[in-house]
DNA sequence: GCCAACGTTGGC
DNA sequence: GCCAACGTTGGC
């Protein structure tokens, strides 16, 4: 069982559009390391934290747990799509996707006050330069995030 | 809108 | 395989 936190834009998709939804298909990430970390080391049953991102509150906004292993993601097939990649194909898929469900919605715990608790000073998403829109999380970070929402 | 950080691309 | 140029992320 491991945990992770998995960024979001909420103008693109929140905390509510899953509440309404219960599950989605996390498609749409096109960096490898985050692709490996869903293709590779995600299992059902695995915490998520869901993160906005890119709005004017950042922050974990609720949580959610992996629900379907990875698959690969239909939008590298689709010309139509934004996640669009012409180098894909059906036989060498280059793009997956995890599936996850709603566990709850939460209080927002922004990201100043994440960055507020000494213990949290080493989580990946709080590093210097950290971009990545899927990190894991120490088991540890993940009982003390949880324990303050 | 700015810009730091970092990933990707492509010429050589 | 190097590395400059370019693109993207995402907080502020």
């Amino acid at each position: 069982m491991r945990y992770w936190l998995m960024k979001s834009e909420p103008s693109e998709y929140g905390i509510d559009d899953l509440v309404r939804d219960g599950m989605v298909a996390w498609f749409g990430v096109r960096n490898y390391q985050a692709r490996n970390f869903m293709r590779d080391q995600m299992r059902v049953g695995d915490g998520v934290l869901f993160y906005h991102s890119s709005c004017a509150e950042p922050g974990i906004a609720g949580l959610a747990e992996v629900v379907k292993l990875a698959y690969p993601d239909a939008s590298q097939f689709d010309p139509a799509s934004p996640y669009f990649d012409p180098k894909a194909t059906p036989d060498r898929p280059r793009w997956f996707n995890v599936e996850v469900r709603i566990v709850r919605k939460t209080r927002l715990l922004r990201l100043a006050e994440l960055r507020d608790y000494p213990e949290l000073a080493d989580m990946r998403l709080l590093q210097r330069g950290n971009r990545l829109s899927i990190t894991p999380v120490d088991p540890i970070e993940w009982r003390f995030i949880v324990s303050k929402l």
